[in-house]
DNA sequence: TCAGTCATGTTATATCATATCAATACGAAA
DNA sequence: TTTCGTATTGATATGATATAACATGACTGA
């Protein structure tokens, strides 16, 4: 695990192997990487932070993409389907996916101060919530895991 | 970790002695467990489910607790905050809780057919993304963890 | 080319949440 | 016990997030 969302990266080169990773994802899979959606991943990943589906609605629109919720929310809903994005529910906000294709169960770093979105991974089953749900007799289908903290950078501006 | 809120069980018992640790809390801590702030955390407690703010206020006014949105709003933000009741984020919606006073980060088992929620105990700190954390820096102030699947009942039903 | 499916455009509305300000109730200190 | 400060409630309005529904257009394969 390395967070690189938190350090200093090339972060050029960092968008250009996500997209091709999710062109990649898309073609070998069947799926439509249209030019809305294909923009919306591109405006997620611009920065390592969650987008509200208005934020990128508001993106889309300038560049004459869409004007309606519908657009944003199908874009988005496509994105998180495919694996290519994730929704980040403490915020209601939405953050590009780096590891497009590892079908994982991510974990989140969220920081409050600059709204950065770090990915991790996890092994739900391995936790104790998994034994949990084992004793319990509970099935997960899904896992939401987000810690919400400062990020190395604001921990020097906030206190 | 028992996961009672999925089992048969002696449930006034347990609405009652859950009330009964809010209360102790509130004293113990100066906190005013007001009329509309009581019968929301019992009604949050009726069934182990989680509720909608809207909701919530459905109940109360029904009652003739209030009939504006900012009523459930803020008996909720305070039973949130007084550690006697969880937000669950992955439904925008509320839950009562079992244990008054634990100061626990707790995690929740989420079923999707009944919308029944167990909580669980959980240690952040020990967890795989706590290492993640602690690799890149980050301080985590709190945390989200919930799974959604089905509950040992709805298993049966839904295939 | 035609049918079927997927994607987009558009309007309207549902759902979740908070800002603001006025009025009232409560508790502590004089 | 009066007074002051704070917490709580009442009420109106609005902001923020999300989806339903239906029409139109585009691509795909028989």
């Amino acid at each position: 695990m390395s967070a690189i969302e938190f350090r200093d990266h090339d972060h050029a080169a960092c968008m250009r192997s996500t997209m091709q990773a999710a062109e990649a994802q898309c073609t070998a899979r069947g799926l439509r990487l249209t030019p809305v959606r294909r923009r919306a991943l591109e405006i997620l990943l611009a920065e390592h932070r969650a987008l509200g589906a208005y934020d990128l609605l508001a993106h889309l629109s300038a560049e004459g993409l869409g004007t309606q919720p519908p657009v944003a929310y199908r874009a988005l809903d496509f994105l998180v389907k495919a694996g290519l994005a994730h929704k980040i529910e403490a915020l209601n906000a939405y953050v590009g996916c780096v590891q497009p294709g590892a079908d994982h169960a991510p974990a989140f770093l969220i920081c409050r101060g600059c709204r950065s979105v770090a990915e991790a991974e996890t092994t739900p089953s391995q936790s104790r919530l998994g034994d949990a749900a084992r004793a319990a007799g509970f099935r997960i289908e899904r896992s939401v895991v987000e810690a919400e903290g400062l990020c190395p950078a604001c921990q020097k501006d906030d206190i």
